[in-house]
DNA sequence: GAGATTTGATTAGTTGCCTAACTATGTAAG
DNA sequence: CTTACATAGTTAGGCAACTAATCAAATCTC
């Protein structure tokens, strides 16, 4: 879900009139955060339309593409695990990922025979061609969408949000470790 | 699901590699575009975390935010398909949401006598009670994640986002077109 | 080397979103 | 006036994510 306004995200002015009410609101900080979460979760949406229409999800897509030979130049081992890792979603998830995926003949599943409660994740055939299919589709959604900004506006761009990122992260941290402290005590 | 490398976002010099393969792969597009996709969902789950200790999700929050009365100074009539509307989900999802919020009773629906198909839901003490208790939290969390960014910056990450979005929608409204010239020829 | 722990994959069950189809009410056209 | 269409809300079914629990294999400890 979105949690903002489909149509007009708040204009500035009403945020300062809130921010009266509510001392603890930042109206800089809540408005750039308001067009972050909109602007990634339209970007989102654009990217799964695209993909469901080779019956394929974000989730799915990543998998293929991480057993691609290019992107497995290691060639370690593709286990379910690894891949979630990799993909950020749980193992259940990727059991899930995989079984559809195996469905439809796109990847299969091989015995590990060094561990033997691994498995070993392969793309078949028809996922290579599933893949070659989507991708350079995939790659021009993603140069529209970034077109109106030139190469300084990107690197700029990549710059904040990687700032941005780096508080949301410090902010996880310290939830974890706040939900500790509240164990231990 | 992210779609995106939970831990590593990809170097820009792979993506240089990567687009020798590619003639569609636009590298720093690519690099733009992961970013936003990844920050976006960061700054999603840290909501989502926050609200989920109050029982709450985005869009229930939202729901409620939009159900107080200093949000609502016009008093339209807040139906479930203006409510659907305004927080860009579907009709369908909406009385869902309705559902799990009048089942906590945090709202109530009540016919709407001038239109019998309409209903009107409405914030009860206790839905109020929740969102005063929630609000002061999430905009903490919005400053401390946009804490980094100083307000010029913070003025420049809107600008940019602003432009991506405009180009995301162009986006949208290009794909519903095709879609459209394709089932008339 | 037997028992306890860890690790990998799976299963079961929940949630929130979606689309499509249905019901009931209101509105317009012939 | 009645038939057709549009609109509001709901229901049913599906999907992808999650957590928690289970099972089997590997590893660590005594």
């Amino acid at each position: 879900m979105t949690y903002l306004m489909k149509k007009n995200l708040p204009r500035y002015e009403q945020l300062l009139e809130a921010a009266q009410l509510h001392p603890d609101l930042d109206p800089t900080a809540c408005e750039a955060f308001l067009h972050l979460l909109r602007t990634g979760n339209d970007v989102t949406n654009t990217v799964q339309t695209y993909f469901a229409e080779s019956n394929l999800t974000q989730g799915r897509f990543f998998v293929l593409l991480q057993l691609m030979d290019t992107c497995n130049k290691t060639h370690t081992p593709r286990t379910p695990a690894d891949l979630a890792e990799i993909s950020g979603v749980t193992r259940a998830t990727m059991t899930g990922l995989i079984d559809t995926l195996e469905k439809d003949g796109l990847v299969t599943r091989q015995p590990e025979s060094k561990d033997h409660r691994m498995i070993s994740v392969n793309l078949t055939a028809k996922g290579e061609d599933v893949l070659r299919r989507v991708l350079p589709g995939h790659f021009r959604t993603m140069a529209r969408m970034m077109a109106p900004l030139n190469q300084a506006e990107r690197k700029t761009l990549v710059n904040l949000l990687s700032k941005v990122l780096k508080a949301v992260e410090k902010n996880e941290d310290q939830a974890i470790e706040e939900k500790i402290s509240a164990l231990t005590t």
